[in-house]
DNA sequence: GACCTGGCTATGGTTATGGCAAGTCAGGTG
DNA sequence: CACCTGACTTGCCATAACCATAGCCAGGTC
């Protein structure tokens, strides 16, 4: 069998739920196409509004709603900005929030690259600007690259304990 | 400003557009809350059918029209197996093509957990099962990680290249 | 041969996500 | 002061994703 050892209480799969589970509460943040692709043009520099609907492909209602839940989220912030001979507008800046969710976008290219891409191969590549090495993203202990088999899971609270 | 490095044509937004991107198409095959808290339960070890309805918390007909298109895009095989004194029945085994998206649920986890989960905490800690020491995903060169912004994009194709 | 059980399918309804097209609005330019 | 431009909003409509309930089916048990 492939899969994580799951410790304590978590070893009986017939007792819990993972109902308070975080990959479940980010996919209500980010489970859209829109607010991925936004993401990834942010990854890119794209910070004005017009250019983010342009790049990404979706019309601009669907780039107004995505980009005020965004930052109602605290993933980008709107801050004003002032061309020279314009007047002051208003662009979507990354916090850190929003530039942590880096390696789970670049863990989808890095997905896509290998089985999506056919005959192709990867569009773009990554590599480290200092170093010029290529770019992966690793699940990891300090030493070593850890399977999904040597994964383990551990319960940091009590079974049937109460949380929000 | 906080973002990747772009080389060659890439450098100049107003050119291309990112129409083959590997993020676009992942998130086509797994863009669904149901179909990420599937692989996350497949990761715990649930194999069958009415597991993974109960499990994520979805109703008997979205599960199975998840498991359908997961496993036509390749993320898992049906197996025959049999209990004794019972009838030949299938499970949901992951494939090695379902197994590397570890790292991108995974990084969602990470993210939640660091951002969603207010005074609580992380409910389940990753360790490597070999070492014990805690488990991290991280975007690296083989040295080091890398901040987005020291990440250079290059192209892998030349501008106005016909892809499928 | 009636019953049970795991593994689905069917029906009906709601909400979310998205597209297209058109309109608004503030303020700077000519 | 008419016009332009970036940044939206509004309206309408199609499709996708989900829920709840109910039903079906094959093959084993009693």
């Amino acid at each position: 069998m492939d899969a994580a050892r799951l410790d304590g209480f978590l070893a009986d799969r017939d007792t819990w739920r993972a109902t308070h589970c975080s990959i479940g509460k980010a996919m209500d943040v980010i489970g859209t196409r829109s607010a991925v692709l936004i993401l990834r043009e942010a990854y890119y520099g794209t910070t004005r509004f017009d250019d983010f609907a342009k790049r990404v492909g979706i019309t601009e209602a669907v780039a107004a709603s995505r980009l005020r839940e965004l930052t109602a989220e605290g993933l980008f912030e709107r801050q004003p900005y002032k061309e020279p001979g314009q007047r002051t507008r208003y662009e979507y800046v990354l916090t850190a929030k929003g530039r942590d969710l880096l390696p789970a976008v670049l863990a989808l290219m890095q997905w896509g690259d290998k089985y999506l891409q056919g005959e192709c191969g990867p569009p773009i590549g990554l590599r480290d600007d200092a170093t010029g090495e290529p770019v992966r993203v690793e699940v990891r202990s300090p030493g070593r690259e850890v399977p999904l088999a040597e994964l383990r899971l551990t319960p940091n609270f009590a079974e049937g304990d109460a949380r929000p």
